[in-house]
RNA sequence: GCUCUGAUGGUGUAGUCCGGCCAAUCAUAUUACCCUCUCACGGUAAUGACCGGGGUUCAAAUCCCCGUCGGAGCACCA
């Protein structure tokens, strides 16, 4: 590799380390830690993809560790889905990340207990039975529970009675004490633990029923695991002030902190969330969390886009605050810079209509390149025998001439193609237009499944020959995945064009 | 009501901390043209933005003030 071309690569290594900015006092840390902490209700959609793709290309930056952990600690409201522990997993590989490592909360629900026990027994938590709407009343105003000054003794009593799951949903809460006039009101006084009759969807956590909050939880898991940059949504804005009154009372640094803003994928008419897509799959709207019409990444994985065209995107958005509209486009924009060069070309007429080809210069078959720019590549055959598929609102009107792509020319007279025997310089000359089109008889049938709904359509007998897994172009149309190739027809799916 | 937080073209982003090199970067989008037996790829060009108003300054996207608009939290959700 000669001088200049390393030079280049290296200009172009240090253009992408700065599509995000640097992380804060990275210096200060032997290793940097990051984690994304998803709640596992369902496979993720394109909105999820954020994290770890910004987390993921940080690592690789840093030469950190990646962790993920389960923030599963609600098992009604938020109530996990035991498949998707898995299945986000998957979605994580898929964008082409590694986890270093990977918590499940509900494993450690004793680390939180003992953590509230060391909290009661410095005085800095006392147990709760106010009703929700009365303490909130009084939070307002900034008066005190009447609780909060019991002695530390009555309050482990009355906690370890929660532990041991003496009181229903709703009668006992550990609260942590931060400042109930605290100017801030989301701040004051929090809950950190709270009773939850459901058993767990987690058989080894199905036992408990006193479960952390997320700002309890989170916090002590993030100091324990070792994480030294949080990055979370501005949902959470609130919480590392809160957490931070934790970190006081235990003696722990505070990682660094970063929030951003919420993405919205245009393209979709169907809302981006876990539970609005398990809705639609439930009712039978929607196939599966795969359904090219939902916004999901098992869905966009199964239409050939690769992870590495979202994370590129996502990396894109940067890291502010506000939120953003992700334009699918520019997801399609990064996948055709992949896979253009790799994908073969084939014809689809889709709603074909059967016209005779006749005439003495009439070539037995048609030519044209696997790809454009790769001639090693060769030619596939499609032989004509008396007719041809186009699509309608391809055929010319009568008279005129249209060009058929690696075939020849054909003028449409009296409902059929005439072979003109006019060589390719009627096409340069801009006279005549090309198109793609299929033999009438040995096609594969093909229904593509896309975003707006199925379309079917005859492809090119060498259309067969195609693995399944493949990109290809159908030429004029797009780019698709093959799925199947069945015994009624092939199965594919489209990304975009 | 209280508390955070933000505002650069259609979209995203750079620049804002440390005012001048910003008649504002890059990408995407759209539109033309070139290339081409695809409406792909590649190439060229065009389009298009500093929320508003004051102030400080020789000089403001950048600093200050006041508005406007947006997002978030004040859950026994995450």
């Amino acid at each position: 590799m000669d001088q200049a071309l390393v030079d280049e690569l290296d200009a172009d290594d240090e253009a992408d380390d700065h599509t995000l900015p640097d992380l804060p006092n990275v210096e200060d840390y032997e290793t940097v830690r990051l984690r994304a902490a998803p709640n596992p209700n369902g496979p993720w959609h394109l909105g999820h993809a954020r994290m770890p793709s910004v987390i993921g290309t940080y690592t690789d930056r840093y030469d950190g560790e990646f962790v993920i952990r389960f923030d599963d600690t609600d098992p009604e409201t938020k109530r996990p889905d035991i498949s998707a522990y898995d299945a986000i997993l998957e979605d994580i590989e898929y964008l082409g990340f590694e986890p270093d490592e990977v918590y499940r909360a509900s494993d450690r629900i004793e680390t939180y207990y003992d953590h509230a026990r060391e909290l009661i027994e410095m005085g800095e938590a006392y147990t709760c039975d106010l009703p929700a709407e009365e303490f909130s009343e009084l939070k307002r105003e900034g008066t005190p529970s009447p609780n909060r000054d019991k002695d530390p003794e009555t309050v482990l009593e009355e906690f370890e009675a929660m532990v041991d799951g003496d009181y229903e949903s709703g009668e006992m809460v550990l609260r942590v004490k931060t400042d109930i006039e605290h100017k801030n009101p989301a701040l004051r006084d929090w809950v950190a633990f709270r009773m939850i009759d459901t058993p767990h969807p987690r058989e080894e956590a199905a036992d408990y029923r006193c479960w952390p909050m997320l700002d309890f939880q989170s916090g002590v898991d993030d100091h324990l695991v070792g994480i030294t940059h949080i990055i979370r949504g501005i949902d959470l804005q609130d919480s590392a002030k809160r957490q931070q009154f934790l970190y006081d009372y235990f003696g722990w640094e505070y990682p660094e902190v970063l929030h951003w803003g919420h993405v919205q994928i245009d393209a979709y008419d169907i809302k981006i969330s876990t539970s609005t897509i398990k809705e639609l799959i439930d009712a039978g709207e929607l196939d599966g969390w795969d359904d090219p019409r939902a916004p999901t990444l098992q869905s966009v994985r199964r239409r050939g886009i690769h992870g590495e065209a979202i994370v590129d995107s996502m990396i894109g958005l940067g890291m502010s605050t506000t939120d953003v509209d992700l334009a699918m486009s520019s997801i399609y924009a990064n996948n055709r810079d992949i896979v253009d060069d790799e994908a073969n070309r084939y014809f689809l007429v889709r709603d074909g209509q059967e016209i005779p080809v006749v005439g003495d210069a009439k070539p037995e078959a048609g030519h044209p390149p696997l790809h454009p720019n790769h001639e090693d590549r060769g030619d596939r055959e499609i032989p004509v025998d008396d007719a041809v598929l186009v699509e309608p609102d391809d055929i010319p009107a009568d008279g005129e001439r249209i060009w058929l792509k690696g075939y020849g020319c054909v003028r449409y007279e009296n409902d059929a193609f005439v072979a003109t025997g006019d060589d390719i310089s009627v096409v340069r000359d801009g006279d005549v237009g090309v198109i793609h089109w299929a033999p009438a008889d040995d096609t594969v049938s093909v229904t593509m499944r896309t975003p707006d709904g199925d379309v079917t359509g005859a492809a090119e007998p060498a259309f067969a020959d195609t693995a399944v897994d493949e990109i290809v172009q159908f030429e004029r149309i797009g780019f698709v995945r093959v799925d199947e190739h069945g015994e009624e027809g092939s199965v594919v799916y489209y990304a975009h064009p």
